[in-house]
DNA sequence: TTGTATTTTCAATTAATTCTGAAAATTAAA
DNA sequence: TTTAATTTTCAGAATTAATTGAAAATACAA
């Protein structure tokens, strides 16, 4: 027979090691399906309390959590603490990392890219030729997929739904 | 100016970068770089050569591609070494990586959260209804996640880009 | 067989990342 | 103001991940 907490907990633990292997810092994931299963928003306290972590360790991560606009900072009136909260509906998660990463990571690539094309385009040899090839068609693969993650960034729930339901 | 080799190298460092910002380790996604934009086969030495890397570094590295399947053994008659290229065309590579990835990440989460489910179905309180309530929102849209990663590992390209041609 | 080339493993090292905790800075109530 | 609460920073510690390099295992030709 389990509580509420324990499976809270074993909830909040698998979704660490979704986000590890994602890229993302664990804590950082830790915080985030807390929060996802947390009604009332929480403070630093609450969150070091919850999950065994350092005031820093909570601090930074919950920061970059606001950063990438998965948590939002709520005013309780009469409050001095600073409340945190995160958006529960996981569709609009899926349109705020898109977004995120689309900017952090697909548009630096592309530009990456670019500037690869760009020093390259004056050899002229077979090999050069063969590389420049190569970069266009991982170019254009990653320009399809800005535009993708654009195209998710913006979406409602509803329309991509749609979308998906006709792809499977 | 520019020679080839430099400018390849430096293609090889931002696709190491993209690689560490999707939780992948960088010596990996540096081969796959290398690999990508060269024709011939390559071996372990090569691999050690042109990326300065040692040759445990090399072999487990690669070793995690083939498994990944990105990358394949070739054999070259009448060579004694293991010969590895990889797959040019970037469609097939996110194919590959999809059906990577449902199986390593999305099957695993998916059943995580229904070991959750099922732990939780027997509280009645207000509280876990709520949570439970946030699960299954959650496993839906894993569920949904699944389908389009199956459905992308199956995919051909051609199928694909008309299907994302709609989106955006 | 025996010797040689090659692959594989893995303990030890190094590097990178994350975390802590306490001090400094900030904020706002008294 | 002064004081207390809270947030922020950051140097050092702890942890985790990646890498080396050499020894062991394997594959194969002679």
């Amino acid at each position: 027979m389990s509580n509420l907490e324990d499976v809270q907990n074993k909830f909040i633990g698998h979704w660490g090691t979704l986000g590890s292997a994602w890229g993302v810092n664990k804590t950082m994931t830790q915080i985030h399906a807390l929060l996802m299963v947390t009604d009332d928003p929480v403070t630093t306290d609450d969150l070091m309390e919850r999950l065994s972590i350092s005031r820093g360790n909570a601090h930074s991560n919950i920061k970059e959590l606001v950063n990438w606009g998965i948590v939002k900072q709520v005013i309780i009136p009469g409050e001095r603490k600073d409340y945190y909260t995160a958006e529960k509906e996981p569709w609009k998660l899926l349109c705020t990392v898109a977004r995120e990463r689309k900017r952090r990571e697909i548009e630096p690539a592309i530009n990456a890219l670019d500037e690869c094309l760009d020093e390259i385009s004056s050899l002229k040899t077979k090999e050069a030729k063969a590389f420049k090839q190569q970069l266009t068609e991982l170019q254009e693969f990653l320009q399809m997929a800005d535009r993708v993650f654009s195209r998710l960034g913006k979406a409602e729930k509803s329309s991509v739904l749609k979308w998906l339901t006709k792809l499977i």
